[in-house]
RNA sequence: GCGCCAAUAGCUCAGCUGGAUAGAGCAACUGCCUUCUAAGCAGUAGGCCGGGGGUUCGAGUCCCUUUUGGCGCGCCA
């Protein structure tokens, strides 16, 4: 686990503090009451330091002086105890700026060579259980776009969190049972006997799957069991159908989503929520809690006893569930039964209305609804010839998560979605994106890595091999180039935390773009094969660095690694 | 009508949860390959951060208001 930086920022805070008491002591500071509070960050303009204190400005209320005043009282009594740091200074409006030494850049590069494939890695997550549920798409149906962003997303966003220091899970929620169980059933049997009567007397009502795909379901299934269906009870044919249909579009759905590189630890059926009586034991707890009542025949939830605007049904007057109702002891088989510490999901916006009323009913059988966080991912807006390409799942001119990957790589598609920061509405360029080509940041990250690849080969050649370098010959790694690259470098591990705070692989995306353009910049302006040995091996090492970061980033997000392009 | 998300360069987006002179990438223009991959680099140009108020040392960021776009408000899932 890298320590540099974390460490680093803390030790800062403490020297701080103790400047703060030393001029309290000598009378420099007015003695306070409270404790001071201030932050130490990383500026975005490195001219104002590698890292910065608001102290000064922040207590200029309490303290009742200039921050200017503030900052000379701190900066007289601060004494540097940590050789990461080579000086300190006050400027702007107050702000105590430190510079690091030449030791903090040889550190962070014997970190990383030493660490490997564990850079980066940390506990901040202390190995709590978290759940990514995510894709969970209808099973009625083929994949469209939004599942395509919701699974890059999922899928990296657990990967990133595993890094961070979490157990994670991923899972998939096959929701096999309710209405939309029913429709397609309905559907499926009308197709099917339309193969026999034609379409004019089987017509096909508004509210069911207008699909190409469901015909070509009922001519797969009566190409193995003919006509034997055509003169029995309809529960028993649409029984046989949904039997033959759902596995077969389930089984589709996993080979499509490997294809993708997506694996779930567990497919997790809805049905099973209904047969194992966990649905019955969920609302009992909420009529235990009194957090019912019968209205119409229909059982009710008090979810405005939640915040929520209406109530909501859990029984209908029919006596089915609804989806809400397993939705409610969906969450808490995970929580309760498998004992997840945290369980994330990732929905389309268009269920945002949803969210509080799930996370209400959490509290209303006695969790605690913060737990349960919702990733609402704007849905895809796919462009082709300049014109948006409508995804409804019944027009039958869907484009499917398949036919993307049949155009676009896996690789371009799990990076260019996750560009964007899930909350943003999102134009996916089809044209673009099969593009193979330098506009694709994808190639621009890879092809960095190409380039260290090469480099390393070209020197192999010679008998040049890498070695461990002396921190004599690392400090002549100090051009601007090189001290920006090892900078951005010693961040990694800082990065991935604030990513799995946020939710956001974005983030990461950005990090990685960024690393190769300070490689790419340093390529062009130091010559790693050059006159001076001693620096020709300190820059073969810092290579290497940006080779791992590079590798363990794109691995994490299982993006290929080509060594030549 | 009520609610959620958004609005930043011509286009697509960042802006690290209130910090210093608002940044990238495309597109446009100008340079850099006899030396480790030019899928690269350097430079020029491009802005009333949708509008208007407020909060404070300090606002693209927080609060109020308003405009525009996307979505939601089922005994659907």
């Amino acid at each position: 686990m890298s320590k540099i930086v974390p460490k680093l920022i803390d030790d800062l805070k403490s020297m701080i503090d103790l400047a703060i008491s030393n001029a309290i002591n000598a009378g420099e500071l007015p003695k306070i009451s409270e404790k001071v509070d201030f932050n130490v960050e990383i500026p975005a303009d490195h001219q104002n330091g590698d890292f910065a204190s608001n102290v000064a400005m922040v207590n200029a209320k309490k303290l009742k002086m200039p921050p200017i005043e503030i900052a000379n009282a701190i900066c007289k009594n601060l004494k540097l105890n940590n050789k990461m740091i080579d000086q300190f200074k006050i400027a702007g409006p107050g702000f105590i700026n430190f510079f690091l030494s030449k030791h903090f850049f040889s550190s962070v590069m014997n970190e990383i060579l030493e660490l490997k494939e564990a850079y980066g890695h940390s506990n901040f997550g202390k190995g709590q259980k978290v759940m990514v549920e995510f894709v969970s798409a209808n099973p009625t149906g083929p994949m469209h776009m939004g599942n395509a962003r919701g699974g890059a997303l999922g899928d990296c966003l657990a990967s990133i969190l595993d890094a961070a220091g979490y157990n994670v899970k991923r899972e998939f929620y096959i929701n096999d049972a309710g209405n939309q169980i029913d429709k397609f059933a309905m559907s499926l049997e009308i197709r099917y006997l339309q193969l026999f009567g034609g379409e004019e007397k089987y017509p096909l009502p508004e509210d069911s799957y207008h699909g190409e795909d469901i015909k070509d379901l009922a001519k797969e299934f009566m190409a193995i069991n003919g006509n034997s269906y055509l003169n029995v009870d309809s529960e028993i044919r649409k029984k046989a159908l949904i039997d033959f249909a759902l596995p077969k579009n389930i089984n589709k759905m996993k080979s499509d989503l490997e294809k993708y590189k997506i694996k779930f630890d567990r497919w997790f059926h809805e049905i099973d929520l209904h047969n194992d009586g966990e649905i019955n034991e969920t609302i009992q707890i909420l009529k235990d809690n009194n957090m019912t009542y019968y209205l119409d025949g229909a059982l009710w939830y008090k979810a405005t006893k939640f915040g929520s605007e209406k109530d909501e049904v859990l029984i209908r007057q029919n006596g089915t569930p609804t989806y809400f109702a397993a939705d409610i002891a969906y969450h808490r088989n995970k929580f309760v039964k498998r004992g997840f510490d945290i369980c994330i999901d990732i929905w389309g916006a268009d269920h945002h209305g949803h969210v509080a009323r799930m996370k209400g009913a959490m509290e209303a059988i006695g969790l605690d609804g913060n737990k349960l966080d919702i990733i609402l991912m704007q849905l895809v807006k796919l462009v082709k010839d300049g014109k948006v390409v409508r995804m409804s799942k019944r027009t039958g001119k869907t484009i499917q998560l398949a036919d993307l990957l049949d155009e676009v790589s896996v690789d371009a598609a799990r990076f260019l979605f996750n560009m964007r920061e899930a909350s943003s509405q999102m134009d996916f360029d089809l044209d673009l994106a099969v593009k193979e080509d330098a506009q694709n940041p994808v190639y621009y990250v890879q092809y960095a890595h190409a380039r260290i690849c090469s480099i390393l080969k070209t020197l192999k050649k010679e008998n040049i091999i890498p070695k461990i370098c002396s921190d004599k010959e690392v400090f002549l790694l100090n051009s601007t180039e090189e001290i920006d690259l090892i900078r951005h470098l010693s961040l990694y591990t800082t990065e991935i935390i604030n990513t799995a705070k946020s939710y956001d692989p974005a983030k990461i995306i950005r990090y990685v773009i960024t690393l190769a353009t300070l490689f790419h910049k340093f390529y062009n302006f130091c010559r790693v094969k050059c006159d001076n040995e001693d620096l020709m091996y300190a820059r073969i090492n810092l290579c290497l660095c940006v080779k791992i970061v590079i590798c363990n980033i794109l691995n994490m997000l299982k993006i290929s690694i080509p060594e030549s392009m």
